[in-house]
DNA sequence: CGCGATGGATTGTCATACAATTTGGCGATC
DNA sequence: GATCGCCAAATTGTATGACAATCCATCGCG
């Protein structure tokens, strides 16, 4: 019954932790997708009750990290290319309207905020580690999100950054990755924070779509490679 | 213990049919906003236990119909208007993005049935009758949708318009709204479904964000008129 | 070789129990 | 009489055990 992925018993519902874990696993990679997840494993894992990883399965469910096969339990969900295709489509929709909501408000010090990531990812780029790359570029447009003033709106690209986590990565370590995607990343970027700065809307929304549009071509492009590349040492 | 809104026992899981119970007396404001649901209360008027109930709440919040007090206890999601502002934006983004995937795939017997519910909402609209507007109107984005060929962006769009959907038959049934508002609808709908037919992507994105623009402009200058009216009556 | 029966594994649902927390009210004290 | 503190009821948070329903692999039988 010990739980080997501890959970402090204090601060937070246990739910909540348990929500929060399995989210963490499955968006890192740890728990691959099509994998299944039975509930007595994953209670045995956490040290919680059904009741409270029932509940957290369904929020997951509503998330679309898992998917929930009747009467067989709970896999990790695995998105086709198609579906991938779909989800970069309403997160460019969505990047495109926080930058422009950003653009509205025009608020000084979160302008300021967003510089200060923005240099982040560029020093990240030159350093080259693409985990540093994916730190920055997450703060940067986390950053965005909060910019933008809407906590409905950060709630669903939150969902959708969730499900597209892997592909995300894929960009930026994949062995056959376009060597001009980093300079044309940050290009792009500076762009849009350059708009932001001159409260122009429309500029900032073309800017953010442009990103999302450019990375989301680039993952695609490597998502339908013949597969028989050195490539198969990492398939998160 | 007996359940007053009766639920089959045979056909889909229970927790299903809780959710969906639950959903359409929120939907459709019978459980009104900020009521709070006590776990009892809903047991018993449904006559299910609290497992289940309790991870359809979950469902709930993550759709964003409920909100969960910690220890306090499931209530109804109130919007406030800002955040009615919020979902009309983000609903914008979506159904602009919708109506672009519509053009871009160009379906035949899509279009087909596209012009049908168009020709529907136009006779209710002839009709005047607010509840078969709605429905017309329901009947055709739905198409709309489903035309876009993606499940994940019907999903998402199904959300927020159950978020709303107070507000949209507000916009319909309001003694204070507009006169001009059905013409204008009728028109921009038409010139939507003649972007689609013409697969002119820009324009039907174009024609698809105004209508829910002006909608949204609508509700929001209804949400702001002064409470003295005779407008008392239903306050969906 | 096909095919149905059977049994194990897993989910679906329920009832119950008890701890933790909130809340409203009651009473004691000044 | 007012204020503060604290108790008790209501409610959620979590755990446990039980049993039915379903699925699936495998074994055995024709």
């Amino acid at each position: 019954m010990e739980g080997k992925l501890k959970l402090k018993r204090s601060a937070a519902p246990v739910r909540e932790q348990v929500l929060e874990a399995l989210r963490r696993e499955i968006i890192e990679g740890r728990f691959e997708p099509g994998r299944r997840l039975t509930e007595r494993e994953l209670t045995e894992l956490l040290g919680v009750s059904r009741t409270v990883l029932r509940e957290s399965l369904r929020q997951l469910e509503s998330e679309g990290l898992v998917s929930l096969i009747p009467n067989k339990g709970p896999v990790v969900r695995a998105l086709s290319v198609d579906e991938a295709r779909e989800l970069y489509r309403i997160r460019e929709a969505l990047e495109g309207l926080a930058a422009r909501l950003f653009s509205e408000q025009s608020a000084p010090d979160q302008i300021a905020a967003l510089e200060r990531t923005f240099d982040t990812v560029e020093a990240a780029y030159r350093s080259g580690e693409p985990a540093d790359i994916l730190a920055a570029k997450n703060d940067f447009y986390e950053t965005m999100h909060k910019g933008a003033g809407s906590e409905i709106l950060s709630k669903m690209l939150g969902t959708v950054l969730a499900q597209i986590w892997r592909w995300r990565a894929l960009g930026l370590t994949h062995p056959m990755r376009s060597e001009d995607r980093s300079a044309e990343s940050v290009r792009n970027l500076r762009e849009l924070v350059d708009a932001i700065k001159a409260a122009d809307e429309e500029g900032a929304e073309r800017a953010a779509k442009k990103d999302v549009r450019l990375a989301a071509a680039e993952v695609l492009r490597l998502l339908e490679l013949p597969k028989d590349q050195t490539a198969s040492k990492d398939p998160i």
